[in-house]
Formats: structure tokens, C-alpha cells, sequence
DNA sequence: AATGAATGCTCAATCGATGGAGCATCATTG
DNA sequence: CAATGATGCTCCATCGATTGAGCATTCATT
């Protein structure tokens, strides 16, 4: 159409389609953002104009468009890490969910790092979004507050903060039943009724406090002690939990394994045992992995309701600024081996 | 500062750090870009701007600030899926290093549906990307046709395209490696000398044709033939991988896995055989999970080089337009089991 | 004292999309 | 035939940051 000769070296803007067409922007404008009938456009140029809009790839300029709204129509999302289901579910989810309302989901990992969650919560806020989730925050406070200053809603997810509604997972319940799990496989194929052990996370930690609080209430309730030097945590990584395993002075046989990346630790520490002690041992986990749950001496493990905490995560921005600064528990799903001969 | 009450319900600009501080809008913008020695402005004003910055929780409209450049320093990605290490530690190490370069990452889930790679693609072009990556992309070419239209330059990643430089993992010569692994851990551990069982991926996916090429070399290196029946690729979904083994006449026993959601399936079944039975099986699985890795009856699992691809993905960037429509191939890491007694 | 240069700013146009206000044109009504 | 209303547009200010051009000062030099 234009003398661009090369690819058209210029984006097509609304200008270009307008004297294609040979009208207003405006008119452009509402034909392709579908206020053209409240705009009293006909349809016969409201057709021409798509068809150009076709014909010259036209993108619209997002920058612009949210520049002039009030309403960005943009979500933001930190996230941890992508190292592991749950968060990879979690973002899945979270996307998909966006785009079904029509909505733009900008989702930004943050390595666990502090420093880093801060600097992208600012980066996000300067994308002009409507909401900030905050996923896995190690400071949602300190997040909650960036966003007031901004005038922008935020929700905790899976850990929660004190200034903004938090969704997270019922951690104390799950860790409760997947305790008694363990016990039960302990006494039925070892015959073994003692305490477990418990491993891997930090006691400052939200998740970590509420499951070694199940855990200490599973054996309460079927009137078993935990010596405290049976709960172990040394953080979630895989070294750390292994070493603390073998500094025990007495193996143990039945263990709760606080997260997947402390189990990398376990299942190293057990395969390096001769294999007939490895036999007799049993373990559960928190927090679920398909292969995870495919080795041997895994008696069970506990999903996460991902896309129960997304549906309640809608819910609560449905409710915009006014969301009440709760916590919202969402029940976990325990899985356990199915096809075993 | 202002007489807005409850947590100033606008955004802070420019304009009003101009009017707090007592300078022009251009002063406060400078200062705030790094532009302001460039264009003399005196270093106390600039404290003072930044000063005021702080201390009204200022944060940049990126809206704006892209629409009056010519470069966003925006980069899309779309990625299949975050439900395995891969692409998850892909979309990691892709935002950190383009946050390093004072780049802004944002990266797009299409859950291998060519219709929403497209409307993704769209929607990071409305961004202004500087560039886009189609990582595990159905249809590159497709994308790369869009991006052309916008005068966006595009890279492929892990699957290649013939309109843009692509960058992917040397399928070949990994399957070729960890065939000859699989074949003798076979000889050793079970004096099984036959040919392997491949299993999993579409014969008509560029991956797939790579590592039975690969598959293929490796037996006739060793003189062994492979007959047509045993290669099986009937997808990569677990239940049809499960099902394509249980439907041969012969129970394999040294399988070649196309992906690490295939060896699930692949270890269901093994899971459901007797396990005496079962303890008498090898395979090698292309692609890395931690927990695959530890399974009893691996050999070996091919590692793609995320930190390599991603590097080589840098370098094709910092060329532009100019890279060459070429493909780049990276040798994967052969990871075998260690600690095992 | 006059000239030139350096210093430290401000002005105003601009990027592309949006939407309230307004302007023709044509049909209908009393 | 004037008044009224509906129809189908266009005009233009606006969002916030950027940047080339330009305007006062001050300082150094001859």
C-alpha cells in the first residue's frame, strides 16, 4: 500500500489502516477495540477496516493503548522458582486462567531471592498491572506495601502475608494424614510403631511450622512421643538433608519428607545403603512428583490443589481492593501408589 | 506531599516529582534514565530527584516510557509448558540472563497448542518486543512470518525452523551415546546383546527422526540390526507408551525412552510386572529428571544444556536481524547414575 | 570590554490509542 | 417548512516519558 518497500520497516499503527481505509482514526480505533456500535460506526466500514487491519499484519501497540486506559487488563505474578511441579503448574494455571477472561498474565521468577522478588514487583508495577499475586513470596509484606504505594491490589499465594488476602494450601491437615500414612506402612510392612522422623525446611518457615504441627498431632493422636531430635531442618536442599540423615546415631526406618528437593537428598542417602536396609524403610512427602511417587519405598505423597488455589485465587481478585486480608485454606490432595503388584 | 489522603490514589510521575522538587519534567526524567550527566544537569539536582523518587515510591510507566522510544528492550519467549525441568529451567535461566542485560523478559505458556503459539506471538509483538523466541514451537515458521510483519526479528529454540536462526540440542549424537550406554549395561548386567525397544515421540517431529537416527548409528556401529517392529512411537503420552508395551509379543528389555513423560508410562508398566521380572530390564531416557535419574533400572538419562542453548540463544540476539537463518546445534550431557552400591 | 565556550536548565513536539464532544446529513413529525 | 431525532462520522485533548532545540547564566580568554 505505502512506498515501504522492504517488510515495511514501520509497525502499522491505526493512522496507516485510517488513511488505507480513508477515515478517521477514531473510527479505526473502535472498530478494532469493539466499541464501534456503541460509536454509531456501520458495519460496512467497520468490515473494510478489519479486512486492512488483516491485510497490513496490524498489532496493536499495547503501550499506547494502556497508556491513554485507565485499566491496564494487566496481572502480574512473582513466582520462586520453575524447578518444580508446583510452581510450573501453578503458572500454567494462572496464565491460562488470565487469558480466559481476557486478561494479560505477566508471570516473573525470582530465584527465592528477596532482593530480586522486590526488584520485580517494581518492574511489574511499572507494567501498569491492574494486580500483583505474589507466589511463594519470602516477604509479602514488604511486596504488600511496594503495591499500596502504587494503588494496586496484591494477593498472597501459597505463603501468606499480613496486608493483603492470602490463599495457601492446607499444609497442618494434609501433613496430619500423610503422617498417619507413614505410620501405617510403617506397622504394617515393618512392624515398626515408633516415632518418625521428620526432614528437610526451616522452623521460621509458614509451611514448615503448620506440617511438623500435624505431624506432632498424628502421632499425638495415636499416643506416640516425638523426641524433638527426631524433627530435622536444616533447609530443603537435597545435601544438606542427606548429611543431617546420616549424622543420626540410629537410621530411621519411617521419615517425612518435607519437599521434593529435600527427598533428592533421602533418595540419595538410601540408595547409598545396602539394598536390603533400603528395603525397610518408608517414606511420605510433601509436596507431589510423578517419579517421586514411582520409588520404591514412597508410601504416599500430597498434591497440592493447584487448581483449587487458582479458582480461589479468581475468586478473591474478583473482589478487587475490598478482598478481606484473610487467610484462605485450600485442602491438599494426598496421593498414593496405585498399580503395585 | 500532596493533598492526597489515602495512599495518593494516582501513580506518582514525573510531573509530580518536577513540581515536588521545583525543576521540569525533562530535569526528572533525565536524572531518572541515567541520561543526566548527557544532558547537564547539575549532580545535586539529581540527588534531590532522586531523593524525591524515593521518597514518594515512584516507579516508572513503562507504557509510556516505550511508547516515545524506539527500542522496548522487551523480549517475548513462548515455551510449551512449565510441567518439566527443561523448559522450566529454560525460562529461568533465559529471564535471568536478559534481566542481567537490564533487559525485560516476559515469557508466554502456549501448552503446545499451535492456535494459542500464535495468539501469543501476537500478544508479545503488542508488547513492542525488541525480540521474540519461539521455544518448542509447533509451527516457527508460522511465528516467524508474524514477527517479519512487525519487522520483529525471531529465534527458534530446541525445535528448528527454516525462516530464523534456530538453535536446538544435537539430538543425534546424544541418542547415538546413550544408545551404545543402554546397549551395554544390556550385555553386562543381563548378556542381552539384542536390539533395544525404542519408545515414544511422532516420527513426524524433528526430534524424534533425530534420536532414531541416532538410535539406528548406534546399533549399526555394533553390527546389530534393528527390525522396523522395534520402534515405537506412538506419541509421547505415558498411557499410550504403556499400552504400545504391553501390546508387544515380546517383552523388551532394553528400552530407549523418547522423553521423560513417556518414561512414565514406561515405568508404570515396569511397576506392573513382576519384580523379578521387572529387576531384569535396562533403559536410558533422552531428556533429565532428578527423580528418573534414581529409578532402580536407569542407565542413563541425556541432560540437554540449558546454560549452553541459552548462551548460544544470547549470542544469536546480540546479532539481530543480521544472524543468519542457520541451525546451531549443542551437545547435550550424558548423565549417568553415580552413587549406586 | 567583547567574544566564545561551557554549564544548567526548560520548552514543546512526539509516540499510538482512546473517547467525549461536536458536526454534517438525512428522515420523521406536527 | 421548521423542529427534532437518529445516524455516521471526525476532531482533538489526553495518558507519561523522552529528547532535539534553545535560552539564560557564568566563566575564561584575548
Amino acid at each position: 500500500m505505502d512506498r515501504n518497500g522492504p517488510a515495511s520497516s514501520r509497525r502499522t499503527t491505526i493512522y496507516d489502516l485510517a488513511s488505507v481505509v480513508g477515515t478517521s482514526p477514531s473510527a479505526v480505533s473502535s472498530v478494532l477495540n469493539g466499541t464501534w456500535k456503541k460509536r454509531r460506526i456501520s458495519e460496512s466500514l467497520a468490515n473494510r477496516v478489519l479486512q486492512a487491519a488483516e491485510d497490513n499484519g496490524y498489532a496493536l501497540n499495547i503501550q499506547a493503548s494502556v497508556l491513554r486506559r485507565d485499566k491496564s487488563d494487566i496481572v502480574g505474578m512473582i513466582i520462586p522458582k520453575y524447578d518444580n511441579r508446583f510452581f510450573g503448574a501453578i503458572a500454567e494455571r494462572f496464565e491460562e486462567a488470565m487469558r480466559a477472561e481476557g486478561r494479560f498474565p505477566v508471570i516473573t521468577c525470582t530465584q527465592r531471592d528477596a532482593a530480586l522478588e522486590v526488584e520485580a514487583a517494581r518492574g511489574l508495577l511499572s507494567y501498569q498491572v491492574d494486580c500483583l499475586v505474589a507466589c511463594g513470596a519470602t516477604d509479602p509484606d514488604r511486596i504488600a506495601e511496594l503495591c499500596r504505594a502504587a494503588g494496586v491490589p496484591t494477593i498472597n499465594l501459597d505463603l501468606p502475608g499480613s496486608l493483603a488476602p492470602s490463599i495457601i494450601s492446607d499444609s497442618y491437615s494434609a501433613a496430619r494424614e500423610l503422617t498417619g500414612l507413614i505410620l501405617d506402612a510403617c506397622a504394617r510392612d515393618l512392624g515398626l510403631a515408633g516415632p518418625l522422623t521428620f526432614i528437610g525446611g526451616r522452623l521460621d518457615d509458614h509451611n514448615t511450622k503448620e506440617r511438623r504441627r500435624g505431624f506432632l498431632d498424628a502421632h499425638a493422636a495415636r499416643g506416640i512421643t516425638v523426641p524433638e531430635t527426631a524433627i530435622l531442618t536444616p533447609g530443603y536442599a537435597p545435601a544438606r538433608a542427606r548429611a543431617a540423615l546420616e549424622a543420626l546415631p540410629v537410621r530411621p526406618r519411617g521419615i517425612f519428607v518435607n519437599s521434593t528437593i529435600t527427598l533428592e537428598g533421602v533418595v540419595h542417602w538410601i540408595q547409598s545403603l545396602d539394598p536390603a536396609v533400603a528395603a525397610a524403610i518408608r517414606y511420605g512427602t510433601f509436596d507431589y512428583d510423578p517419579f517421586g511417587a514411582l520409588l520404591p519405598q514412597s508410601v504416599g505423597m500430597v498434591e497440592q490443589d493447584v487448581a483449587g488455589l487458582v479458582a480461589e485465587l479468581l475468586r478473591q481478585m474478583a473482589k478487587g481492593a475490598e478482598a478481606p486480608r484473610r487467610v484462605i485454606n485450600v485442602p491438599c490432595i494426598l496421593r498414593t501408589p496405585t498399580a503395585r503388584p
